[in-house]
Formats: C-alpha cells, sequence, structure tokens
RNA sequence: GUGGGUGUAGCUCAGUCGGCAGAGCACCGGGUUGUGGCCCCGGCGGUCGAGGGUUCAAAUCCCUUCACUCACCCCA
C-alpha cells in the first residue's frame, strides 16, 4: 500500500467542517478590519527565501524542501508566507498605487522537520500583513486583530507575550552587552548555546536547559537597550493595547526564529499544547521590503498555525457533521427506481438525503438510517405503491404519515422545513 | 540530526514458557412475512509493519530496516 509522506497528513471529512468554520471566522474578521486576499504559490525561487528569512537560520538551512527544475532553476516550497506577500506586494509595484496594504493568505506552508504533536512537514497558517504604516496604532490593531480571533473561536486561554527587538540602530550594541554577559559564564552553557553565542546571541534567550536558564537569569534586556525612538514606539504599543484591554506579558527573551523581524514581536501561546505551544506569532519588519528590492516601506504581521489551533479544538468537530434530513427506505426494484428520482428531487429542494442503492432489508435500512442521524424514514415498497402512497417516520418522535405519492416530494419539502432539523 | 515508546482484523487491543491467529466494537445476514436503537445466533474480515537469522516449530528469541508517536533541536 501506498502510504502518505512522512510528515503529511490528511485532514478527513470529520474534521474539515471544523477547519471551513475556522477559515470562515477569520474571513470575515480579517475583510472588516480592512485586509484583502491574496493567493501567493506555493513554489518560489530559493532565493527569496534565503535573503529573507535569513541564510543563518535553521529553515533556510536545513529545513526547506528545495529541488532544482527542469530548467535548472533553485526552487523551494514555501516554508513561510511573509516573503511571498512581500515579494507580490514588490513585484506588482501595488506600493505605487497606494502604500498602504493590508494583506492576508491562507494556505500549507513546508519545512522538513521531525515530525511532533502539533508540527506537520506540510503545515497551515493564516497569515496577515500590513504594508505602509509604522505608527504603533498598526501593531496595536494587528495583535487586536489576533487576539479578537482567539476570542471569536471560544479560546480564552491564550496568553500573549510581547517584546521588542530593537531596530539597526540598537541592536548591534545589544548583542554585544550579551555575549560580554555571558563571556564569564562560558562554562554554565550548554554546547548549543556555546555555538550561539557567536553565531546569534538573541538565541540564547530561548533555551531551556536549566544550566542555560540560570545563566541567562540576570542577563541585560534589550528593552534597556533600546534606543529612544524604539522604546517611545513600545510604550506607545502597551499603551493601545492596554486601551483594548487586551492582557499581555513582556518577555524579553521572546526572540522569534526568522531574522527580518524589528520592534515589536509577540506571540500567543496555548499552555495544554504542552511543548509546542506557539499558536500563533508575528512582528514588525521594517526593512525587509527595502531588502528585498522593494521601496522602503514598513510592515507588520502575523502567522497563526492553523493545525495548532485545530488541537486546542478539537473536540467540536461532531458540531459539524453532515447529517441527512431524510433517508429514503426502498424496497423492491420499482421502489427503488421511483426513490431514486425522490432522492435527486429531494435535493434539489435542499433537503439533504441519503437512500441505499443496494436493495437491503428494512431492518437493515433503518439501522443505516438512525446511524447517519437521519432526522426522517421515507418507508417505500411494493404494499405503499400498490396503495399510491409512501409513510414518512420521524426518527425521534416515530410518529407515521402515510403521504400520497403524487405530492411526496413537497409534503417532504414542508416537513422538514418547518422541524428544527430543517433550520439547524 | 539525537533519544525514548509503540507496530497483531476497518477501529481499540489481548496473545503466558516458542506449539493451530484471538476478543470487543464496526460491517453483513438471521431470530422478527415490512418498521431503528436493546438482546441472542451466525457470517465476513489477517503479509502479526517489512527483510533476514536461530529452531522440528517464531506474533513470541536475535539482527537489520521502515513507519507512527513523544521529547530534544527549531518553529506556527
Amino acid at each position: 500500500m501506498i502510504k502518505l509522506v512522512r510528515g503529511f497528513k490528511d485532514i478527513l471529512p470529520a474534521d474539515t467542517g471544523l477547519w471551513q468554520y475556522v477559515e470562515a471566522i477569520v474571513r470575515e474578521l480579517l475583510e472588516d478590519f480592512g485586509f484583502s486576499e491574496l493567493r501567493i504559490p506555493l513554489l518560489e525561487q530559493t532565493e527569496l527565501f534565503a535573503r529573507s528569512i535569513g541564510g543563518d537560520t535553521d529553515i533556510v538551512e536545513k529545513e526547506m524542501y528545495t529541488f532544482t527544475d527542469r530548467g535548472g532553476a533553485s526552487l523551494t516550497l514555501r516554508p513561510e508566507a511573509t516573503a511571498s506577500v512581500v515579494r507580490a506586494y514588490i513585484e506588482h509595484r501595488l506600493y505605487a498605487k497606494d502604500p498602504v496594504w493590508k494583506l492576508y493568505t491562507i494556505g500549507p506552508m513546508f519545512r522538513r522537520e521531525r515530525p511532533q504533536k502539533g508540527r506537520y512537514r506540510q503545515f497551515y497558517q493564516i497569515n496577515a500583513e500590513v504594508f505602509g504604516l509604522n505608527h504603533p496604532k498598526s501593531d496595536a490593531e494587528v495583535i487586536l486583530v489576533l487576539m479578537t480571533f482567539m476570542d471569536r473561536l471560544g479560546l480564552s486561554d491564550i496568553t500573549l507575550q510581547i517584546n521588542s527587538l530593537g531596530c539597526p540602530v540598537c541592536r548591534p550594541h545589544f548583542k554585544i552587552a550579551v555575549q560580554s554577559f555571558v563571556a564569564s559564564r562560558s562554562e554554565q552553557l550548554c554546547s548549543d548555546c556555546l555555538r550561539r553565542r557567536d553565531e546569534n546571541p538573541l538565541r540564547l534567550f530561548d533555551c531551556k536547559v536549566p544550566a542555560c536558564k540560570e545563566a541567562m537569569q540576570d542577563a541585560p534586556s534589550i528593552l534597556d537597550d533600546l534606543c529612544g525612538a524604539c522604546q517611545a514606539h513600545f510604550a506607545e504599543v502597551k499603551k493601545y493595547l492596554e486601551g483594548f484591554e487586551i492582557p499581555y506579558q513582556i518577555n524579553h527573551g521572546l526572540v522569534r526564529g526568522l531574522d527580518y523581524y524589528t520592534r515589536t514581536t509577540f506571540e500567543a501561546l496555548a499552555e495544554s499544547l504542552g511543548t509546542q505551544n506557539a499558536v500563533a506569532g508575528g512582528g514588525r519588519y521594517d526593512g525587509l521590503v527595502k531588502a528585498l528590492g522593494g521601496p522602503d516601506q514598513p510592515g507588520v504581521g502575523f502567522a497563526i498555525g492553523v493545525d495548532r489551533l485545530m488541537e486546542l479544538l478539537a473536540g467540536r468537530s461532531q458540531d459539524f457533521d453532515k447529517t441527512p434530513h431524510v433517508y429514503i427506505a426502498a424496497m423492491g426494484e420499482r421502489a427503488q427506481d421511483i426513490g431514486f428520482q425522490w432522492l435527486q428531487d429531494l435535493r434539489f429542494q435542499k433537503v439533504r438525503a441519503e437512500m441505499d442503492f443496494e436493495n437491503r432489508s428494512l431492518k437493515s435500512q433503518m439501522r443505516r438510517a438512525d446511524k447517519l442521524g437521519a432526522a426522517y424514514v421515507l418507508i417505500v415498497g411494493d404494499r405503499e405503491l400498490e396503495e399510491g402512497t409512501a409513510v414518512l417516520r420521524n426518527m425521534t418522535t416515530k410518529e407515521q404519515d402515510k403521504v400520497p405519492l403524487q405530492d411526496l416530494v413537497r409534503f417532504v419539502v414542508d416537513r422538514t422545513n418547518t422541524s428544527s432539523v430543517g433550520s439547524r
């Protein structure tokens, strides 16, 4: 048997109702906030990601699905969406029409990581990006959208962590400060942290090894090292969040894994997810558009990990089961043929109907109707055909009506529309 | 890339010391001439993850490998 590729998964009918629901909620919310959908390809030139995400990140170094196509070009399945969105913003010169754009995109991303709970090699993200606005109101607004989305899904145990990574003016100074801080504690650090110290000292805050955590206890905070402009920006963001009554925690160790972030970064965490607890993350990336060859326009946005969202919403799938309103139990060749026609007529009248094409026993058909959760069973066989009637049975109340064949479809439509089942 | 756990029917899992491959659920049929859920009886259903080895004999012991899963790493 051919099996699905490692780290990939099928989303089965039992779950797709929930996925559709989540997507509908987020689309409506984003459109209300002035976002427009952008659909971007799954495949890009490898260089786009190397330049935007950062050549020395894990994603680019060892997680991308990269291959050479027949023309010799190096192509990569997108590991994230922001780079593509920025590319499209630049390529189609959207900034020339209006510098301010609010865009969202929904779809799969690909990273070749070891699969784990809440982590797949093809995973789904909802991305929202704002271009052309550098006011802290914009940061706060983006976070408001994210937290409102969580709220509308009924997810209350989400904590928001925020931080500021500074800008090209203040960050280099801070990196040096961190390096000199750990210089005297090298023997406490794990081998990974020793490597990070040289390559990307901000990562030292991320380590979960107890000894490293302890060593970093009194490390300098980037928030003390921000330049005046960044400090003011961060203060404003916090002020607006408080105005929205969005609770937040400041985590000066919150370091995003992608190089392009500046100033505000944030993460939405769900403790119940365990170790893979980041359900959404984002921040400001004021230098990215220019770095990719566009105008000097700021950006801010977030990505929601839909797979992890689904973990949080697990158990609600049955709310979206599609149960038929009417099950047609037809016995005998003639009844099967007539029932087959009714089946289609009912569907055209928006009544969900099912039947069994095999001429099975009534007991078997009743059992199946019950299993599918049908509200009504329409019973028809030789006896009914001779009488010119069929029996419509309510599966809950067990009440039965004899319905003349001529009026049958209309009768069934009326009956199912007036019942509570028809309007659910 | 590193480490732990698990692979037996569609699903959940038993399988003792190496001795005929099992149960429940689900599905199909019957008990009940044509009225669901409960009950009873019967039936269908297997490359015991795969390959090799030891043995008269392997689901069971040994080796290899693959997959799933959890954690590290990293990220959403």
